[in-house]
DNA sequence: CATATATAAGACTTACAAAGTCTTATATAT
DNA sequence: ATATATAAGACTTTGTAAGTCTTATATATG
């Protein structure tokens, strides 16, 4: 089994999770956050660059250092995570690369997974990094 | 990229839809159909076995046997086929196991993410092989 | 009955991508 | 000056999908 959204994904996603509770009140550094976590801290340091490269956090070297979300987080949306990760969500091949399958001209099920595809994506764009604080945090 | 829909599905649907166009007409053998659709054709043979062996096609051996479908076209989702062939549709790996993350218990992204994958299967569910069917050869 | 044609089953190999580790360089607070 | 942090990317390991091969078995038909 693969899931839609990887193991990698799901890390970074706590991440980011992570830098929005403490959004406002400074960079936190990779080591305090990947801890937390329960993220591998070498690989919470690939994903962050890989987060940085797409503008989501923002960085400070040294010591007091450490990360920030680029923006607000109701304006970071779980799509942009999942796809600065792992890439493009895709049902199915065809769906990516234009030239993946020589059916697709007349392809029934291609029609119908283009529509899931969409679907998906909309519901993911749809959901932002305060909707998982709050939601997941109701009664502390 | 790991497509949602992975290419040995792919296979095994467009065999399905091919058992479909044929419907009422006798078994169709692999060989013929692996042909037709493009697909390679020992893999075909395990494909339609995973197929069979969960009912969704009848087999008859010997010549002029082949396989046909298990029942109409119109009763085979296209959520059967794909969990048949690559297992349960998973967004994420704590939807499938229970125990697969500790932080179940308060995670926003996990409520989100199972809305999604309900989304996802009742989706696939209500999608029929005779759907795919004439949805492809509207103007043949 | 002999034979050609089909499925049945599963071991095995290959190819590829995800996950994880390691190393070196660089910036900065104190 | 030094300790602490990120930056970048090569490298290794692991796991799964995809594809191949082999042997066995059932049956239509001459
Ligand atoms: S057969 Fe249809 S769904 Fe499958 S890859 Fe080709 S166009 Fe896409
Ligand atoms: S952190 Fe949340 S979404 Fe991720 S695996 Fe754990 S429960 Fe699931």
């Amino acid at each position: 089994m693969v899931d839609v959204v990887r193991r990698n994904t799901d890390y970074a996603l706590r991440l980011m999770v992570n830098l929005a509770r403490y959004h406002g009140n400074g960079p936190v550094s990779t080591r305090a956050a990947a801890k937390e976590e329960g993220v591998p801290y070498q690989l919470a340091c690939k994903l962050m660059q890989k987060l940085h490269k797409s503008k989501l956090v923002k960085s400070r070297m040294g010591p007091k250092g450490g990360f920030s979300l680029g923006r607000d987080p109701s304006q970071i949306s779980l799509r942009e995570v999942v796809e600065t990760i792992q890439g493009p969500i895709s049902i199915n091949r065809c769906l990516l690369a234009a030239d993946a399958c020589k059916r697709q001209h007349d392809c029934g099920a291609r029609t119908k997974l283009a529509e899931l595809q969409h679907y998906v994506r909309d519901f993911l764009d749809r959901i932002t990094l305060d909707e998982l604080l709050h939601n997941g945090r109701e009664k502390e």
